[in-house]
DNA sequence: GTAAAACCTAGTAAATAGGTAGGGATTAAT
DNA sequence: ATTAATCCCTACCTATTTACTAGGTTTTAC
């Protein structure tokens, strides 16, 4: 029950987007500096964000990244599945190959289990908002200073 | 977000026991014919059910195995931990290690939000218990039979 | 004493995680 | 027009974890 690095790093280069938001595009190198990850391996997270329409590129020089979408609108969830694919804490309830692999899932109740803790999270992952963070950010230190694990 | 296969079958295997609680102990061999585990990795994952004291064994011909505890009193929490550790979305919420890795971590925005998933996912599984499972199979195959995934 | 069972340790193949390397395409500034 | 900055893309690589298998020892009912 680990959320991976992808996860993380791009939650993290998502919320600093996040903090600069209407303020141009940021260019990858210097999100990756702020928040001490290496610049290549975000490059592929970033790509991955791209496709899933949640920032957007601007290219060549004085290019960067922008949000495309007002932080308030950008669920945790949705960055989570652009990077680390569906959120199901077992494959059987995955939405993409339900009911495939078993015959008896519709009577499972171990099944009913592993519904009842993928609703749970993803009822905390889709409630939060990349604006909840910011938020939390500027109430625990009461400047533009990030604080990054 | 995966649960690992070790989380499963010893969840199944424990839901097995639980089936058949009182009725003395069962072979290792039938909980994972009747589960279709690989019986000798099932033995591993059934050890460390009994090192976290979940069951007790009976060696000796006739031997096998049992839950020492009623299995409304057994939570699903504790079978996965057992198994798979601390229950952790980011290790920067793991109890063991609170505090080491990050400096700034109480004024930490995104480790609000891993608490808050972490929470959510202990309460789950925290508050069902294996007798919950054996009362959602009754009712959903109205006999003794079990499907398991 | 024999068979059935739990117990224990080590090894191993495949998948996943977490990157690195190196080049190509696009564009602002000069 | 050139340069420098930047995004874009594919391939490769290493360590760890996962999910087992193999082969033995010990205990106990009969």
């Amino acid at each position: 029950m680990r959320i991976s690095t992808k996860g993380e790093y791009g939650i993290r280069a998502m919320l600093e987007l996040a903090l600069h938001y209407r303020e141009g595009p940021m260019a990858l190198g210097k999100i990756a500096e702020r928040q001490a990850i290496s610049e290549p391996y975000l490059e592929q997270l970033v790509a991955s964000l791209r496709k899933a329409g949640l920032l957007t590129s601007v290219r060549g020089a004085l290019g960067g990244y922008e949000l495309t979408r007002d932080p308030g609108e950008i669920a945790i969830g949705e960055i989570i599945r652009a990077l680390e694919g569906p959120i199901a804490p077992m494959e059987c309830v995955r939405e993409e190959t339900e009911g495939l692999g078993c015959e008896n899932s519709e009577r499972c109740a171990t099944r009913l289990l592993w519904r009842k803790l993928q609703a749970s999270i993803n009822e905390v992952l889709d409630t939060t908002t990349l604006g909840d963070l910011v938020a939390d950010n500027k109430r625990l230190n009461q400047d533009e200073v990030m604080y990054y694990i």
